[in-house]
DNA sequence: CTTGACTCCGTAGTTGGGTACGGACTGTAT
DNA sequence: ATACAGTCCGTACCCAACTACGGAGTCAAG
């Protein structure tokens, strides 16, 4: 077995898309390794480590352009800054939760009304019909 | 000042763009008026409530297929239809939540991290470099 | 009757994060 | 030496809900 993976190795071993290996090359997350002489690509094993960094820092809700810089700061080493990153990104969450609990309660009120009671109009369009 | 609105007055009133008017007549969330004689199309005053509906199911997370679905039940009712609508779009709503609520806890779990303690690497760079 | 604002209509672009396609090329196993 | 799988590259397409554009037609005021 070489050191060195084809894009299809590194995309399987990263549960990834060959796609989307392109596709981060192309946005800058990755660089893009040289190729000896025509050939293919080859990737150094670390790449699956990037490829995992920058999907873990996804699923906390971080953009492709939030992930770069994240990347930065790895190699740069910025506490202050990686934490005004995610400090930023916690208060967009807690926005976005305080929404859709908003919206939540709306809608189970609406629901509850549905259930309940004599209804000579659905509350739930009476409700969407109402001008507030 | 006339019974009918033109395009322009409409948008106006209901605080949308003329293009999403037309945008929602080609959705079919909107009946396209009929227009006299090569003339502009006059909308009838009550188009305006009609897009506040849709303005507020908009607010609730419905899509604009699940409105035109809404919109079809005010005309003819059907309560449960209604409630079956919003009771699945509470469900997502709720699922979404406890994922927001998840990654608001990683979030400031590593925040918490930064602020505090001797760090000899960041914690929160640390955390997206480390396998699971 | 001219000016200027408005309308009509189709088409294309925006956002983000990819996915799909297709022709040409290369690397490897038989 | 020849299949065949894999790679390269550019381009187009996907989702939703608009937004922008441009040329032509129309309406209303002065």
């Amino acid at each position: 077995m070489s050191e060195t993976l084809t894009i299809g190795g590194l995309a399987k071993q990263s549960g990834v898309h060959v796609e989307t290996i392109r596709y981060y090359q192309k946005r800058g997350l990755l660089s893009v390794p040289k190729r000896p002489a025509g050939g293919f690509r080859r990737y150094e094993p670390g790449t699956a480590a990037r490829i995992a960094f920058i999907k873990r820092a996804q699923e906390l809700g971080f953009s492709l352009d939030e992930v770069i810089e994240l990347l930065k700061l790895e190699v740069t080493p910025g506490c202050r800054d990686a934490r005004d990153i995610a400090s930023k990104k916690l208060a967009l969450v807690e926005t976005r939760i305080d929404d859709l609990q908003r919206v939540a309660r709306t809608l189970s009120a609406l629901i509850a009304a549905c259930n309940s009671g004599t209804k000579r109009q659905c509350p739930i369009i009476d409700a969407l019909r109402r001008t507030r």
